[in-house]
DNA sequence: ATACGGTCTGACTATATGGTCAACCATAAA
DNA sequence: TTTATGGTTGACCATATAGTCAGACCGTAT
């Protein structure tokens, strides 16, 4: 299977199909989760029979790890972003990763709900792989809560240690940086019903968002706001 | 069996076979959702039998909502907070509500996924009653953002006017406040795998996060820091 | 004792769903 | 044209699950 079979479109024989399956099985599993997700729909959603879909994948689970996987990753790498370039400085990671994740996630609203929802129901979803990348650096600390984000987490402690940063805790102020983040997107059908906005004013309204929450992220830590590259106002 | 047919324990007939059955509901629907939940895992939980479970209760249907209307309500409660009392100061506000929230969701940890899940799934659910009193006070404006929340918004944008605020747009800060108090717990299964905490170190984590969140709340908002009633030294 | 009525159950139905399979189709090589 | 092969399907199976029902059970009132 997956063979090249005819000269489909062009090149690849019917990678186009399975990408259409693929394509038909994201949307329905993010919007159902695995349990509540049917074959039939995806079937019918990526125009093919069903036996054609278990020709292609031969399980649900099969089909489901697939989606999940590459869901799963696109949903942690902009943290690579707190984890990478040692020489960015603590400013300028802060306002890349806000930027870059709200955007992700305006592109993918549903995508936080979706991937929380199925690691509550499976942690061992949870991929060793990507994990492990987070956790890079240095992985056996007496105090296990500074493992991982070792960059990220040191700029911080050293900026606390001189002076420069108001006392906090890094694990905490990272949860409330992903908080600020990710929460609007949890709470979407709540904020989209109490405030009566359509998808797209919505939308707007997150994009707006990422100037706010790094206005917020950086007063919650940085003293002298006027060494800030950007100070506000 | 468990049942004393009649006269139970005092009045009604057979209320604890009934609590009995929406505690075991209660717990099975929050980890599996609805249409994750069996029907017989329940009476199993409840130890009655399956017929038995819909002579309480007609259909799953019910049963969930009368599940979802009690732990949706337990989720808004601690938002009255934000608008009863309109002789509360600001600051007091922000700290009873951040630790009264975090402590119910310390108590109930997978509450905030079930309900946005099941949101998600079916806005519908979002139960009018709630949606009414969180929008009680000024209910047609012409800023519909504006709407509900009076009083804390109102607080706000005078605060922001008198300048001893900094300027902040009311409805993103109060999605900031809700984020850093209920993503850690939307995020439960990767912060324990991440940080290998067990449940007794991550309720700890959560409890001790009160103050964290209630600092950064205030710092993000309030310019003259000496003038809290708790300074951060 | 007997009848009544609320509570409960074994056995059942109807339906939905993941998955299978033998046969079929279309293309290209022989 | 024949044959081989990847791709596709209608019909089917096994299982699971929400829900039903006739009747059993049991304490109470008559």
């Amino acid at each position: 299977m997956t063979s090249i079979p005819k000269k489909n479109t062009d090149a690849a024989p019917d990678q186009q199909t399975e990408q259409k399956i693929l394509d038909a099985a994201r949307h329905v599993f993010r919007r159902a989760g695995f349990g509540g997700a049917r074959m039939q729909e995806i079937a019918d959603q990526a125009d093919i029979s069903k036996p054609a879909l278990h020709y292609y994948f031969r399980s649900k689970e099969k089909l489901f790890q697939q989606v999940f996987e590459t869901d799963f990753e696109r949903y942690m790498a902009p943290l690579g972003i707190i984890i990478r370039d040692p020489g960015m400085d603590l400013e300028k990671r802060i306002r890349t990763f806000v930027s870059s994740y709200i955007e992700t996630l305006a592109e993918h609203p549903i995508l936080p709900l979706f991937i929380m929802h199925e690691l509550a129901n499976n942690p061992d979803r949870i991929s060793e792989f990507v994990v492990n990348r987070l956790l890079s650096g240095n992985s056996d600390q007496e105090h296990p809560e500074r493992q991982g984000f070792g960059i990220f987490v040191n700029q911080i402690s050293e900026g606390v240690q001189s002076g420069s940063f108001h006392p906090v805790d890094p694990v905490q102020y990272i949860l409330s940086l992903l908080g600020m983040c990710v929460y609007p997107f949890i709470a979407r059908p709540m904020i989209k019903k109490l405030l009566q906005l359509p998808e797209d004013r919505y939308r707007q309204m997150m994009l707006d968002r990422r100037q706010e929450v790094i206005t917020y992220a950086l007063r919650i830590l940085v003293r002298d706001q006027n060494r800030l590259s950007h100070p506000a106002k």
